[in-house]
DNA sequence: GTCTATATGCGGATAGAC
DNA sequence: GTCTATCCGCATATAGAC
């Protein structure tokens, strides 16, 4: 069946793109992995590029969409009270970890993710930005409400710390979990990363000094 | 002259992999912006994977010894005070920035250093956390000290999504920069990481409600 | 839609002259 | 130590039979 074989490719190429990385990942791998002729990527997809954002595309939309959805909420609960800080934050963290407990902890997915995030070419990221660029402006709106003490100058930083600490986790998780004890789940780990990003984002403001000089050095 | 050469080479593949990745960087690539013959990497370093790791360990090393070294002074001179939040993190956090702005804002190795966090594969990561162990377990227990709150089921999060942070912006500083009007200096957004990795770790702790139910939706 | 066979090029590595 | 020439395998992509 047609529509099968896309998506047992697309399946398959998430889980080692997740594994190994995308430019370490051939087509010959992808198919095999999904039992279907090697040809069958180029006819249904067209490339190999072509094929990573059909992969991005499935699992980030519903997410970025998720986000949206989840931050519309709280706003319209929360009234003309603005919503909280830890509502905003939990509205942006969660949405990769729901999609991953729907699956029964396939750890591959949330290390895609974070592959995402870091291993892309330049020409990619703009790509990606560009798709991220609307949730990560609409949530900047949102959390300067009960982040008043920041500016244009740090709160996207903040952000940036925040999606950063995520999608490290993501990618690193899996490592982590295998050297503590450690019985968390990622449930677990979401609610750490969370209590982490809301302070983080709400820390005072370093004193700024203003540029005393470019820190220089020669050579 | 033989030294020039396997300099050479190191640079090159230094600028080169932390723009594209390692994989998609190839000796070819490598060679030509050296201006070296081809078969001289093979000859100075035995393989590809072998100059990746030495590449790193030029780097590595130093920022490591430079972590410990900073916690060493700060723990001596806090006595038995214990050093505070702010110095352990910051003793953490800033040597990969120092090498930077000795450098001139060369934003290249902060990218390469953020491409190792997340970029390679399994078995790379092993090597690299085996020589990064030592780092971590020692932050580790410095940090116990001002975050008696934290346990050994959180704190390891937490340096972790520290790390997330700080290797996450190392790769898409650049980037960032770029999309704000953004005078930021790597040292302040060294600063902000900072209060916001101090801020993090010293989150109170969620609530354990011992998992009360997975977040659930359907579908 | 699926498959085989193949075109075409790039990859890492090395043999051997200088 | 440096260079040329080359081995050899794997990469993506496609032509064309079924």
């Amino acid at each position: 069946m047609a529509s099968d074989t896309k998506r047992r490719i697309l399946d398959a190429a998430e889980q080692l793109i997740g594994d190994k990385g995308f430019p370490s990942t051939s087509m010959r791998d992808i198919t095999k992995a999904a039992n279907v002729n090697l040809a069958s990527v180029n006819y249904h997809f067209g490339s190999k590029e072509a094929l990573l954002a059909a992969v991005l595309a499935r699992r980030l939309q519903p997410i970025n969409e998720r986000r949206l959805q989840l931050l519309d909420e709280i706003e319209t609960q929360a009234d003309d009270r603005g919503a909280t800080l830890y509502d905003i934050v939990r509205a942006f963290l969660s949405p990769p970890f729901e999609q991953q407990t729907q699956w029964g902890y396939n750890e591959t997915f949330l290390r895609l993710l974070g592959r995402i995030h870091s291993e892309t070419n330049e020409e990619f990221r703009q790509v990606f930005m560009s798709e991220f660029e609307l949730v990560f402006q609409r949530f900047a709106v949102a959390l300067q409400r009960p982040l008043p003490h920041l500016t244009n100058s740090n709160l996207p930083w903040r952000m940036l710390f925040m999606v950063g600490s995520m999608a490290f986790t993501m990618s690193w998780g899996q490592s982590m979990m295998l050297r503590e004890d450690s019985s968390a789940t990622p449930d677990d780990v979401l609610n750490e990363l969370i209590a982490f990003a809301c302070a983080g984002l709400a820390a005072p403001v370093h004193q700024e000094i203003s540029h005393p000089q470019q820190l220089q050095e020669t050579q």
